[in-house]
RNA sequence: GGGCAGAUGGCGGAAUUGGCAGACGCGCUAGGCUUAGGACCUAGUUCCUGAUGAAGGAGUGCGGGUUCGAGUCCCGCUCUGCCUACCA
């Protein structure tokens, strides 16, 4: 009798739906509440991932729900369309990034559109087109305007065969990516952000974060890397020349027995000059190069080389040995340490190999004023009390470096101070398929941004992509060539891109004017939807990207574009996919295509289960036969709204008030009950999972009772509102059959554009409780009580239980503890 | 080395505030329906003892602790995953 779920025919029916219908259209609306839900959008890479499908299913249902519960949404999505992999496909197979780009997008596009996503798709935006990279250009020039942008030396991976810069991931093995030859650094004049103005607000921005999840905080403050210490100046023995070095561990200083810069540091060819000068430079040059090329490879063995000169401490006057060695890096701190090998791990390490002397002037708490060791062979590295230390001996640590700082303040060798670990954010790609950096060299001028007018700087679109022979754009002679726009005279454009990430550093505000001529978007749209309310996307983001947007949005503020400061106070770390226990990926051959999956499926199931299988912050695993699962749940909730459609035919009312007694109750209390349930687990928990499980439990109910429920009128009332329920519960989920449904049980008008149900908490009550009784915290019997009963009258009814007194065997309770619609728990 | 997260049946997971451990789904078992089915329906399914039942005991990685009561709180470990890494 009833009609097979045809999920391809459902499902392409209600898109068109949707669309004819613009369901999904934004509309700021001051009478209602806002919600933007923000999902990191893609890269085009040229297939949708179930990672995708994940993430952008979690913020679906919570859009969808949002909408239906009354609130204005914006619910975008766009493509991170610039980067090296277009470059690359353009090398490989001949193609032009923007061709294979726009390509991938046309497919992605109709993949999640094929999901049911509820995107507008007005708002899209698209970062490798002019109207988008124009604004990047636009918030660059004022950055330069401001001196948040500027030019300095910094190093590049090199490859001397194909004369190329390579970017950190075309390095394998210290190789270049293509021919292998080993690669080597090169100092090339680049542009950076001053992103380390903000890191003090950047940090102190975390208290603003209460809806993050504390590890990705975590995370992002070891990043910046914050450190309250000092600096302090030692001279160079015999020379006017100071070294100066950065420490957290002032107290220390009277430990210090030697002085290390780094291999980098530029004093060294200062320190290296004399007599041995040649040997010690060979050694120099080869850490260097050494130190560059380990660089992201972890610890290494600790080398260094003593000088011969000698700095002296201020603080005792003690001429130590200056050494040079590889484990101190140049660009944190001041690139010297004061080496204390009685109270630092690695300094100890160092002096041992070296046979440097140690000695201790912290004492443990404890033993302050006893007998310590003046030569210890372990390390201590906690505070203390300072011993050896001169006129400080007796302090505390903390104490001490107060006092030691203030003392090289007022001597003039040393400043108290903080130092992050954070460094500006180089933004210079030696690259094609990125925005261009819109400035130009004049001999005469200088460095001179291109004039608002003269945007964009677009990329040229006849370039020859070979991978070879440095950056495309340079070859570019009518790129290149240009006047300057101060004088007219002949100049040259830069031809270095920006780094993508400074595409996704300001997305979310373009989603609120995308077709803005004027500005990158206008500030009152901003005012009207920002902050985000929501933000979901992997946690390998954590770091960089949301740094750099949160630094943007703290820019753009500065600007006056915007009075937010924190764009995303809500962030949830959406869980990795996996399947046969490690993470999908191409390499590991253990990919599912969600394209098979919606052929097979349908969005719906494939939608569902992705939601059902864990909550959204965990890992999914993933699990064909889970799949299959919820498929056959969606085919019982078609059969059974089917083999009821009965109930719905005109003229029979919606369901009218509960009926108070009779076989009814059960299923009316429990769809009220779901309702609260999923409305809590959707817009509070966000644990979806259990928002599905919930769903299930109502239907298992209404299956079970359906043949006595169809047996009285108040019954058939008491279903109908169960099925209804059922299926406007489960349409964020599985929007499509959820339409089909509301249709089928005649409905008219959009089930999206419909009140989310609402529940009543008088109907949802249980009448009675099962109680529990513990004789000795062990479960001994249960019981049902009233709802609400107090506890005095649930103890005389536990203590009456035959069981119980069987249990206490004549002995009189020492205690009884009872807690109301919950337990009795008696003590003997 | 540092930081963070996690560990619950055969599997994914649930238990929201310290109060019935194992919801829901998968898988499995038995039965029904069927020419057949990997479809559908019914019942069961943490482990152990118990012929079945009744009943009892054990049980949330390991070892302690707090509490009438601990998956949940505290202390100490083990393992797994993720991030980070000579940051002075």
């Amino acid at each position: 009798m009833s009609e097979t779920y045809d999920f391809a025919a459902i499902e392409s029916k209600w898109q068109s739906a949707w669309e004819e219908s613009r369901a999904f259209e934004a509309v700021a609306d001051p009478s209602r509440p806002k919600f933007y839900l923000l999902e990191m959008y893609p890269y085009p890479s040229g297939r949708i991932h179930m990672g995708h499908v994940r993430n952008y299913s979690i913020g679906d249902v919570i859009s969808r729900q949002k909408r239906m519960a009354g609130a204005a949404v914006l619910h975008p999505i766009g493509w991170d369309a610039l980067g090296m992999p277009a470059e690359n496909a353009a090398i490989k197979h001949g193609t032009h990034p923007q061709t294979w780009t726009l390509d991938n997008v046309a497919h992605m596009r109709q993949q999640l559109k094929r999901l049911g996503i509820s995107y507008d798709w007005d708002r899209e935006v698209n970062t490798c087109l002019p109207d988008y990279y124009k604004w990047n250009q636009w918030i660059f020039l004022r950055m330069l305007e401001r001196g948040l942008a500027y030019r300095k030396d910094s190093w590049v991976n090199w490859c001397a065969q194909c004369r190329t810069v390579l970017a950190n991931e075309q390095v394998v093995g210290g190789g270049c990516w293509r021919c292998e030859t080993p690669v080597t650094q090169k100092k090339m004049e680049q542009w950076f952000l001053k992103i380390t103005d903000y890191a003090e607000e950047l940090l102190s921005g975390h208290a603003e974060l209460r809806k993050w999840p504390e590890h990705v905080l975590q995370m992002q403050k070891n990043w910046i890397g914050r450190s309250a210490g000092a600096h302090v100046q030692f001279a160079l023995d015999g020379t006017s020349q100071t070294i100066e070095v950065f420490t957290t561990r002032i107290d220390t200083i009277y430990g210090a027995t030697f002085l290390v810069v780094s291999a980098e540091h530029p004093i060294v060819p200062e320190l290296v000059a004399g007599p041995k000068a040649k040997e010690l430079g060979a050694w120099v040059d080869r850490t260097v190069a050494e130190m560059r090329r380990r660089r992201d490879v972890g610890e290494t063995e600790k080398d260094g080389v003593d000088t011969g000169k000698k700095a002296v401490n201020p603080f005792t006057g003690e001429r130590v040995p200056v050494w040079i060695a590889n484990y101190v890096l140049m660009d944190y701190g001041t690139g010297a340490i004061m080496g204390v090998p009685a109270h630092d791990a690695r300094d100890l390490d160092f002096a041992k190999s070296y046979g440097i002397p140690v000695r201790t002037v912290i004492a443990p708490p404890d033993r302050a004023g006893g007998r310590f060791d003046a030569e210890p062979a372990e390390v201590y590295e906690e505070p203390g009390v300072l011993v050896n230390s001169g006129p400080f001996d007796g302090l505390a640590s903390d104490r001490a470096m107060e006092a030691m700082g203030k003392h090289a303040e007022d001597k003039g060798f040393g400043r108290r101070s903080t130092v992050f670990r954070l460094r500006d954010w180089g933004i210079s790609r030696q690259r094609y398929w990125g925005t261009p950096i819109p400035v130009v060299y004049c001999d005469r001028c200088g460095v001179v941004g291109v004039p608002d007018a003269d945007l964009p700087v677009e990329l040229p679109f006849d370039v020859k992509l070979t991978g070879e022979e440095g950056s495309p754009l340079a070859r570019h002679a009518s790129f290149v060539e240009t006047t300057c726009p101060k004088c007219q005279g002949p100049a040259r454009r830069e031809t270095d891109t920006m780094d993508t990430f400074v595409d996704s550093s300001w997305y979310f505000f373009r989603y609120c004017s995308p077709r803005e001529t004027e500005l990158p978007f206008r500030p009152e749209d901003a005012e009207a939807w920002l902050p985000v309310d929501l933000y979901i996307g992997g946690v390998e983001h954590a770091i960089l990207h949301l740094i750099y947007a949160r630094f943007f949005t703290k820019v753009l503020r500065d600007f006056g574009l915007t009075e937010v400061s924190e764009p995303f106070p809500h962030y949830l770390a959406q869980g990795m996919v996996t399947k046969d226990g490690s993470a999908m990926s191409k390499s590991r051959g253990n990919i599912v295509d969600p394209d098979e999956i919606l052929e097979r499926y349908g969005a719906d199931a494939l939608r569902l289960f992705i939601l059902f299988a864990s909550p959204p912050d965990k890992e999914f695993a993933w699990a064909e036969e889970g799949l299959e699962g919820c498929y056959r749940f969606l085919v019982r909730v078609w059969t059974i709204v089917h083999e009821n459609l009965d109930l719905f035919a005109a003229g029979s009312a919606s369901a009218g008030p509960a009926p108070a007694r009779g076989p009814a109750v059960p299923i009316v209390r429990k769809t009220h009950q779901t309702i609260r349930k999923v409305t809590e687990d959707i817009g509070v928990r966000f644990h979806l999972n259990t928002a599905v499980s919930s769903i299930m439990e109502l239907y298992n109910l209404a299956k079970k009772d359906r043949d006595e429920l169809r047996s009285s009128p108040e019954g058939r009332a008491a279903l109908r509102l169960a099925l209804e329920s059922i299926v406007r519960l489960l349409s964020p989920f599985a929007p499509h059959i959820a339409e089909e449904l509301w249709e089928k049980t005649g409905h008219r008008g959009l089930l999206m554009q419909s009140p989310w149900p609402a529940y009543d908490a008088g109907l949802a009550r249980e009448e009675t409780v099962t109680v529990v009784v513990q004789v000795d915290g062990k479960v001994r019997d249960r019981f049902e009580a009233e709802a609400d009963s107090p506890e005095a009258e649930l103890e005389a009814a536990a203590l009456a239980r035959p069981k119980i007194r069987a249990a206490l065997g004549g002995k009189t309770p020492r205690k009884v503890i009872s807690v109301r619609n919950k337990l009795v728990s008696i003590v003997t």
